[in-house]
Formats: C-alpha cells, sequence, structure tokens
DNA sequence: CGGGATCCTCAATGATACTG
DNA sequence: CAGTATCATTGAGGATCCCG
C-alpha cells in the first residue's frame, strides 16, 4: 500500500483546496472523535459510524500526513500510540460545529428527537 | 443508473448528517459555482477543477433530490435549464465561505499568490 | 453547439478474515 | 487490541457518442 503523502490540490480555489483535505467520508467523522476525547483506534472504530477497520488505518495516516493529527506513543512492544489533534486539527472544530448546526437545522426531519452524539467542547 | 433519490443517512450524529450531504469532492464546488453567478451546465462544467459531466450530472440531480438547487427551464425543445440555490442551498455559503478561509490559511503555503478564484458575495 | 448519456478503466471503498 | 491482507463492489475520471 503506497505510504499516506500529501495529495496534490486541483485547483488555486481555497476551497477546493480544504475539500481535497478533509472533503471526504470519513476524516472530519475521525476528527470529530478525537476532539471528543477518543484517543485510541478501538475507541474510534467503535464509533456509531461503524467505519472499516482499513479505511479508519488509511485515514489516521493521511491525517498525519496532512497534519491534522499526531500520534502519540503511550507504550512499545507492541507499540500502541494514541492520537492527538494539532493545532491545525483543532482550527477544524469551528467547522465541524458549523457543519453540525446546519445538520440539525436541515436533516433533523424525519429522525426522531434521539441522542445527539456530536458534543464537541470549544 | 437508479435515479437521484435521497440517500440514508449513516447515524444521528448532525455532522455525520451533513457530510453525508455535501461531504464529497464536487458538491460543494458546484455550489460554488451556481452561488458565484454560474447558471448553465455549460458554464460549471468549464469550471477551474474540471469536472467530468457524467459526474457533474449526477451531482445536480443529486442535488435536485436534496433540495439543495432548482433547475429552472428556460427554454423547451430541446429542454435546456438554469439551476439556482434554493434557500437551504443558500444555507450553506457561510460554510462554504469558512471553508475558504480555512484553505487560505492552511494550505497556500506552497503556492504562489496567484489568483483567488473563490469570489462568494455574501 | 449545448446537455447530456454511455462505455471503459482504474482507483477507492467497504466487508470481513487474518495476524503480531 | 491495533492494525494488515484479501477480495467484491462502487465510484471517479476520461473519451466518445448521441440527440435536438
Amino acid at each position: 500500500m503506497p505510504d499516506a503523502a500529501a495529495r496534490p490540490l486541483r485547483s488555486d480555489c481555497p476551497l477546493s483546496a480544504a475539500l481535497d483535505r478533509f472533503g471526504d467520508r470519513w476524516t472530519l467523522l475521525i476528527l470529530r472523535d478525537i476532539a471528543a476525547g477518543k484517543r485510541r483506534y478501538g475507541d474510534i472504530a467503535g464509533s456509531n459510524e461503524v467505519i472499516p477497520t482499513n479505511i479508519l488505518a488509511a485515514r489516521l495516516k493521511q491525517m498525519q500526513a496532512d497534519g491534522l493529527i499526531e500520534s502519540v506513543p503511550y507504550q512499545s512492544r507492541p507499540v500502541r500510540s494514541e492520537y492527538h489533534l494539532t493545532a491545525k486539527g483543532r482550527s477544524l472544530i469551528p467547522i465541524m460545529q458549523e457543519l453540525c448546526r446546519w445538520g440539525l437545522a436541515h436533516e433533523e426531519e424525519t429522525r426522531p428527537p434521539s441522542g445527539v452524539f456530536m458534543m464537541l467542547k470549544p
């Protein structure tokens, strides 16, 4: 598997650049989990939206390559790491909150007022 | 191809719901173009990031199904339509602007200060 | 010519099994 | 537990083709 590298950007448009970094189905959900305090692989894998493990591993690598998170080893043999947001990753929290507000306002018509699983503490 | 229908959501998380609507590589770029005044298929297809025509057609249908845009016929035989933002589509403009700001702040290090192709007028 | 539809190829995704 | 390997399926991205 080709190791994660910085991907090229499609154009000079900054919106396009942002989407090239986290405009996919999983990156922001992983970032949400880490921001919410989940630090280990298994915590994130156990989230409500069940992310396939191979994709989770690939995204964690890509997000490190993009500077959104960093991995901090907490034991060796076997090597185990925790994931933390970098400053760059933290800079996405307001965006996630705004997306969250939009989702609440526009996509909750049909669903019962069950639990809201997004709770980022600014 | 199954005609565009509202897709199911992965979970109750409103962030996830928002991403299920426009968390892909093209939807927001198309929305940006329409918001910036491009109304016809060819205008959007000619954008800086070259979107394949099959994807553009599919996205336009999906965005209508999701209520983000509406198509207004401006001639019949052959039927030709213009695309406009709905109120729901317009509600994404602040989000696009914030993404844009993020892209400028975090992803422009390497590129020369060439033109910025994103200019949404609030 | 504008607005697609269609076909093809290949990369990414997703499900699941497996391993250190 | 934290991933990697494998494999089927989907989707992206090009290149036409078609139809009015």
